[in-house]
RNA sequence: GUCCCCUUCGUCUAGCCCGGUCCAGGACACCUCGCUUUCACUGAGGUAACUGGGGUUCGAAUCCCCAAGGGGGCGCCA
C-alpha cells in the first residue's frame, strides 16, 4: 500500500482564518493517524499578494498550532518546489499534455477546457447572458465524508487566463497529481467544484484522489460562514489574547468531529489516535467563543505549575506588574493560586493586580453588595486586633482570628470573610481567602486593612 | 435562478449505518438553590431538541418520499 499523502494549500493573504486552520488540522490529523505525509503547498499565484510577510503568517500560525509539515517550504521534499509561483514549468508541461488530448481550445485569449457532450445555448440567470452549455455526463465523487456525490458540469471553463496565468482549478489538480496526493481534504465550499477537478483528472489520465469535504464553520449568529471580519475568526487573535494553542487546536477538532471516547478536553496524541475521516460530520458547525474559552480554561488548569508559570510570567511582565526585581518565590505562590481558577491568561493581569501593587482599584459593585450586610469598614476595624495577633497564618490561625472576633462582636464568622477579602484585594471574588492572606503576608494584610478603615 | 451538500436542546453533539433498551444522553451557555467560611470556583438541581408532512412497520430520531429551512458552488478569485 502506498503512503498516504495529504496537503494543506493556503494562499498567503496576510491572515490565517480559523476555517483554514481547521482544514489544515484535519489533513494533519489524518496524516498523523495513518502514518502518512502532511505537505504544505503555498498557492501564491496571485502576484499582488505574494510577499514574504504574508507567507510568514502561514508558517507561524501552523507552527503555533503545532502542525508540522513533512514536505514544503523550509523543509523541502522530493516533489518541490512547494510554492506555486515557482512551478510555472510544471503547469506548462501539464498544459501540453492536456492540449495533446484535444480537450483544450483558445477563446478570447484564454485557454479553455472542453467538456464532452451535446452542446446547446441557453440564457443563464446567474451570469445573466446567453451561454453555451454542455450536456456532460455526471461525474461521481467518492467522498469519504459524504459518500457518493454525483454532479455534472455544464459549461467549459477557463484553465489559463488571457494574461497567461493558470487558474486555481487547473494548478490545484496539476499539483495534486504531480505531488501524488492520495487524499484531498478541504472545505465543503469546494464540493461543487470537484466535478471540474475530476474532469481534469480524467482528461489527464491521472488517478483521482480520495476526497473528503469537511463542513464549514458558521458565524456565531447571523447567516453564513465565518468571515475574516467576524470576532474569533483569525488565529492571530488567539495568539494575542494568550490562548493556549493546544486549546485552540482542541476546540477546532470539536467543530465537525467528536472523539469516540466522549471526552471533549484531551491531549493531541489521543486525538490523533482516535481521528477517522469517516467520523467527520456532514453538517456545518457554528462557532462558539464561550465553549472555546471553556476548553482553554480546562487546558490551563491541567498545566503543570512550572509550565503555567513559564507562560504566565511574560503576560504579567507585559502588563507591567512583574519585573526582574520581583521576588521569584512570591511570584510562584501567586501564580499557584491564580492557576486553578483563572478563566484565561488574558485575564491574569486584571485578576492578580492586587498581589503586585497596593494601588489596586476597588470594585464598587462588590462594595455595594458587601455593604448590604454590614458596614465593611466597621467589620475590618473589629478584625484588625485579631489580625495583629496572627502567628502562623495557617487556616486554623486565620479561622480563629475571625471566629474570636465574630463572637466578641455578636456576629457570625461569615460577616467577616467578604469584608476582609474586599479590604485587601478590592474585589468580591478570587482564590480561597486563607490563601490570599497567607500569600500577601501579615504586614501587607494589616496595612491594607488599616488603610481601608481610613486609619 | 440553477446545481450540490446539510437538518437532534440557544450552541457543540451522542444515538441513526444494524428500527424497539430514547417520554432522546453528554458538554458549553443560561436559570435556581446550597455551601449562610469566601470564590474567577465548587456541589445539587432545572429549563431546553428529534424542522414539517406523508409513507413502510406491531413499532421510527433511526428506513423511503416530498416540502420547508440552512449552507455552499455556479468568476479569465482561491
Amino acid at each position: 500500500m502506498s503512503t498516504i499523502r495529504t496537503r494543506f494549500a493556503p494562499s498567503p493573504t496576510g491572515f490565517f482564518h480559523i476555517g483554514s486552520a481547521r482544514t489544515a488540522l484535519f489533513n494533519w490529523l489524518f496524516a498523523r493517524h495513518t502514518g502518512g505525509k502532511f505537505i504544505l503547498r503555498v498557492e501564491d499565484t496571485d502576484k499582488e499578494r505574494n510577499n514574504d510577510q504574508y507567507l510568514q503568517v502561514i508558517y507561524d500560525s501552523l507552527k503555533w498550532l503545532g502542525m508540522d509539515w513533512d514536505e514544503g517550504p523550509g523543509i523541502g521534499g522530493n516533489y518541490g518546489p512547494y510554492k506555486q509561483s515557482e512551478r510555472a514549468d510544471v503547469y506548462q508541461d501539464y498544459l501540453k499534455k492536456l492540449t495533446a488530448t484535444g480537450r483544450t481550445y483558445e477563446k478570447d485569449g484564454a485557454i479553455w477546457f472542453r467538456l464532452e457532450g451535446e452542446r446547446y445555448t441557453e440564457y443563464d440567470s446567474f451570469l445573466k447572458k446567453e451561454v453555451e452549455k454542455v450536456k456532460a455526463a455526471p461525474v461521481t465523487i467518492n467522498d469519504l465524508i459524504r459518500g457518493k456525490v454525483e454532479r455534472a458540469e455544464d459549461r467549459d471553463f477557463v484553465i489559463v487566463r488571457n494574461n497567461g496565468e493558470p487558474v486555481f482549478h487547473f494548478v490545484n489538480v496539476v499539483d495534486d497529481i504531480a505531488m501524488e496526493m492520495t487524499h484531498v481534504i478541504r472545505g465543503e465550499d469546494h464540493l461543487s467544484n470537484t466535478s471540474k477537478h475530476v474532469e481534469l483528472y480524467n482528461a489527464l489520465g491521472a488517478p483521482v484522489p480520495a476526497f473528503a469535504h469537511i463542513p464549514l464553520i458558521l458565524k456565531t449568529d447571523g447567516p453564513g460562514k465565518m468571515s475574516k471580519r467576524d470576532r474569533g475568526a483569525l488565529i492571530e487573535e488567539y495568539q494575542s489574547r494568550h490562548f493556549l494553542p493546544a486549546a485552540v487546536r482542541n476546540y477546532l477538532c470539536l467543530l465537525g468531529w467528536t472523539p469516540k471516547d466522549g471526552r471533549e478536553v484531551l491531549p493531541i496524541g489521543d486525538i490523533i489516535d482516535q481521528f477517522e475521516l469517516s467520523d467527520v460530520h456532514q453538517a456545518n458547525a457554528r462557532f462558539d467563543e464561550k465553549k472555546m474559552a471553556f476548553i482553554n480554561q480546562q487546558h490551563l488548569r491541567a498545566l503543570p505549575l512550572e509550565t503555567f508559570a513559564w507562560l504566565a510570567t511574560p503576560v504579567l511582565q507585559q502588563a507591567g506588574l512583574v519585573s526582574d526585581t520581583t521576588n521569584e518565590n512570591y511570584l510562584q505562590s501567586v501564580l499557584a493560586l491564580c492557576q486553578e481558577k483563572l478563566p484565561g491568561l488574558e485575564n491574569l493581569a486584571d485578576i492578580s493586580r492586587y498581589f503586585f501593587t497596593d494601588d489596586f482599584p476597588y470594585d464598587e459593585e462588590a462594595r455595594a453588595k458587601i455593604s448590604k450586610k454590614s458596614d465593611p469598614a466597621i467589620r475590618i476595624r473589629q478584625l484588625i486586633p485579631a489580625l495583629e495577633k496572627l502567628q502562623k497564618l495557617d487556616d486554623a490561625d486565620i479561622d480563629a482570628a475571625i471566629n474570636d472576633t465574630a463572637s466578641a462582636n455578636g456576629a457570625k464568622p461569615g460577616d467577616y470573610f467578604a469584608p476582609l477579602r474586599f479590604a485587601i484585594s478590592g474585589v468580591g471574588g478570587g482564590p480561597h481567602l486563607h490563601d490570599v492572606v497567607r500569600v500577601l503576608g501579615k504586614d501587607r494584610v494589616i496595612a491594607r486593612a488599616k488603610k481601608f478603615t481610613g486609619e
